[in-house]
DNA sequence: GGGAAGTAGCTTACTCGTAAGCTACTTTTC
DNA sequence: GAAAAGTAGCTTACGAGTAAGCTACTTCCC
């Protein structure tokens, strides 16, 4: 009945490659797949595996988190990511619906969608383009510009939490730097 | 028309939390973005930011190269982790849609529609439970037993590929190691 | 200066997930 | 051993994204 067999021990080396659930560390879900991994496909690469899983996981942990924050806020993820888009581009707060579908890595059709919620709310307003008659420009009102300051020290407060619970500040500053050498190969 | 004002020193203290851009690693879109935060509200802290913000670009782009590795196979990300799961279950490579879709943090209305589509693709097979008749168990075929195997060693791979590209042996565990520890806090 | 090509934003059709409710069956409890 | 509660899987309604195509407008280029 149980969900999956769940490998006693992380046997000390179960794979070609190096050290996993080192010595002192728990072992968790991830360590549990990259160990059943390791019985049934000895061949497989475990590093990797339980790398890209943990960020996996981590991604959707903090975006439920996150999602949970905004929603104090009555907003979503995807709208927040909007005005938090116009609130650092800094004054007058002020975009093109292309800006943002192309900072956000959204499609156009997404980005009406998240543009005709927010302007419902009155979180912030569509003007034409005064130079290009095809344009539009997109600016956070008062009512906006107040909730996405209040939304992301909120939502900021959440992931200081987690980190800093969990990592030291060398810890944060080493994990930063190797992220950034990761994302960099993407 | 630039998509964002483009910071062009990642001053050296901008925030006031320590060292972000250190002196030799080149700065990437995250670093733009903390110093975006940084010009408009000092009092936000950076690292967190960083930290997260590479955490999900990095998941969004290896999801975007998985699925392009599991499409060489006619299957997407969603379809891959249900059949990888049973294959990692063992022999009879046999699991029930309930530990399926507790297992991969879905739905069971979810999990029904990628059933039904590897079902249709001959991947795998419902059959009724001989012991309890509410039930189902869900096996893996031959063909897609098969499938599982060269889809998974072709995933690895990319996801080798990168990390080695971007990381050295010891960087690897340590970050793993890192990224252990936050997986745990959350 | 006029036609071709490009760009901006919106609409439509589709995909794939969730939430909630359904039926069928099993387990618990008195 | 019958009623109540719980569990398994499916269906339906809905949400939010993509891809592709539309109209309106601008820019390029001869």
């Amino acid at each position: 009945m149980n969900a999956a067999k769940t490998p006693q021990t992380p046997t000390p080396t179960p794979a070609p490659t190096s050290a996993e659930p080192l010595p002192d560390a728990p072992s968790d879900a991830v360590d549990a797949i990259t160990a059943q991994w390791a019985a049934v496909r000895p061949d497989l690469e475990t590093v990797p595996m339980a790398v890209y899983g943990r960020i996996y996981r981590i991604a959707r942990a903090m975006g439920e988190r996150m999602d949970k924050e905004y929603a104090q806020f009555g907003i979503g993820r995807g709208e927040f990511d909007v005005i938090a888009t116009l609130r650092r581009s800094g004054e007058p707060y002020t975009l093109s619906p292309r800006q943002l579908s192309a900072t956000l890595m959204l499609t156009t059709g997404g980005m009406t969608g998240r543009l005709d919620k927010l302007e419902k709310a009155g979180l912030l307003r569509r003007s034409p383009d005064p130079t290009d008659r095809r344009g539009l420009r997109v600016s956070l009102t008062e009512k906006g510009l107040a909730l996405v300051d209040e939304s992301v020290t909120a939502g900021l407060a959440a992931q200081t939490e987690v980190l800093t619970s969990a990592l030291n500040a060398d810890e944060a500053a080493q994990l930063s730097a190797l992220l950034r050498k990761l994302l960099a190969a993407h």
